[in-house]
DNA sequence: TCATAAACGAGACGGTACGTCTCGTCTTGTG
DNA sequence: CACAAGACGAGACGTACCGTCTCGTTTATGA
């Protein structure tokens, strides 16, 4: 958000552009997805209501970018030759994600919104890209003899991620090391006992 | 939902409020929270727009008690003997509970929706009532010698249920008995593993 | 407008009625009917601009109403015995109608605004209603002799008022008495000489 | 209309001249004054908006000289030696000019507009270019001895006119030959009678 | 013929008003 | 005298034009 400014040279479309997905992010974390609305982004980026509608097209539009933009080069991806580690790691990697204000209230607004088709894709989107990211982890896990073969990568990962969102979005308490921690363990233990082992099916 | 009307007697206030709650619940199965009007429920349930705001105050007082009126009475405590089965069946009982149209529209209104207190009380009070539903089970097993010593119980009944909100929630993925016994297995796994084991802290 | 309050019995909504056409009809005059808001009216009247929009759907409501409610009762129909005198007072009449800004104003917004058909009704009716009157006017002095057998009414009618909205509406110059003797008078003369007598067809 | 094109030599400023010009009327006829808007005439003239704005600075500007360019050279001032004829030819011209779609609709733009300093001056210039015309004719008649020494010129001609613009701007109703020669026998009558003789002042 | 000033195209923007939609309060006539 | 029926205040929504501005391109014309 704060570095932003760097990435936008020159002109006023620009500028505006920019001041418009801050405001969203701000507003977001402040208020949360349902009570943001069009005019007060559009006050507090200093901007016409009128353009915001041009642009975005309205709130949705709106959430949208500013999330994909928000979203972008989130992710990290660990490769320490050891199945465990990885799981850890990427499992804080989530827990960065979602612990900062910012992005919990982003993670909020994605996922606790309405139903439009666009915010769903937007989930959408968010899941792919990080399922991407991880299902190799496990896939080298396997071919390296750490984990049995026929193990099922990608039910590995969202039982890594799972019990962290499922604290943010369900039981509404913080987010802790120790809990990526634990979630990352418990999916290890039970993928090392061979409980996402596929049957040929 | 149709035959509760049986289940509340007399005056034409107890068939008032069934009325309404009913109309609260279809119209949270057919639109959603975000999109449920107050005028909408009072046009479905033949009740004049007045009578919901003095009785129920607005959108969340509704949804509030069409809830709890709901939530009541939908979790079953397995006692089978063996720690892998009751955790199963745990786990079986929160696909039924999600499974349905209605249930499944209900937990996103109260998970979904906005921040605002009243709702995050019933969120609150929706996991409390099954994590101490639950974790007896756990207790009990640590008890057998099945788990051992110093296993968190509340640790696990979170395991157990975060894939399955994980997956209606953020993935929007149809829930499966498959989905709920895996989950039930991962856990089960690490815990007889002693990942859940607490520190002595 | 202002003993209209005598009129108004009782309730809210009577009381923002008036105060609306009220309204309407204070911006009719400052600014006419091009530059007349909604906004504006709401705004003067002390109401919200809402209750403006649910009860006359908008400008050409407002402009409608207030102006039938003005219209009423402002014409005379005088029967002296003598034509020329009759048709000097019908003169006077409209002249009376024209002269105030209030009344002038309104005449523009009615024959000076769209092309709506709302707005094309009340000019029907506008007219309709004053020829109805004056239309006797010319009868009975056919049947005193006054005027040639066959002389057309409607047509000794209309030449009356016209060189006044003429002066109102084209010329945009002052309208005087003196006008309003002279469009008589010239109506008379031609009258007298039989320049309406219609060819029987 | 079409054959504007003549007087306008070479360039593209003078090409877009003419098509915004042509664009303005066009729009005039179909939608009216009240619904014209810049976009409409510069889409259908193939021009910017921009340029539009540049030139004739908006809606007003465009009307003002669209009016003017198709307001030259539309009367005919006859010369019989008979007032009476000379008159009628009058009518007729004015209802010639006011008869077809096109100049209806300019008539209703510059007479039925707002109130802007420029509208006025347009309708004063409209007037005072056909009064020049008009009131040789009867100043003539009066040196002739067809109509009484004193006659007020100026106010025959409006008399003339009166009922015709009256028809078209108030009645909506469609105007003929017939009222046209009414018009004109009218006035010739009352002039006849003396009506128009100014007292010496 | 070629430089240059003028006109134009494209399009983002601030601004005003529009007319619509809910929400939640407030008023009122009626039973 | 309570309450259903519904008018009202409040405020966001999304749209349409207005008129301004900037930047780059085209075009006419006279040195």
């Amino acid at each position: 958000m704060a570095d932003a400014g760097r990435a936008r040279p020159g002109g006023r479309t620009a500028r505006t552009r920019g001041a418009v997905l801050d405001a969203t992010l701000a507003e977001l974390v402040r208020h949360g997805y349902a009570a943001l609305t069009v005019d007060a982004v559009a006050a507090r980026a200093g901007v016409n209501r009128t353009t915001v509608y041009r642009r975005w097209g309205g709130r949705e539009g709106l959430v949208a970018e500013a999330v994909e933009a928000f979203a972008a080069g989130q992710a990290r991806v660990p490769d320490t030759g050891d199945v465990d580690e990885d799981l850890r790691r990427w499992a804080r990697s989530i827990f960065d994600t979602l612990a900062t204000p910012e992005s919990a209230a982003v993670v909020r607004a994605v996922f606790g919104g309405g139903d439009s088709p666009r915010l769903r894709e937007l989930r959408h989107r968010w899941w792919t890209v990080r399922a991407t990211l991880a299902v190799p982890v496990v896939a080298r896990a396997v071919e390296r003899g750490q984990l049995p073969a026929g193990t099922d990568p990608v039910e590995v990962v969202k039982h890594v991620g799972a019990p962290l969102y499922y604290r943010l979005l369900v039981l509404n308490e913080e987010l802790t090391a120790a809990a990526a921690d634990l979630a990352a363990a418990v999916t290890a233990a039970a993928a090392h006992a061979g409980v996402f082992v596929r049957e040929a099916s």
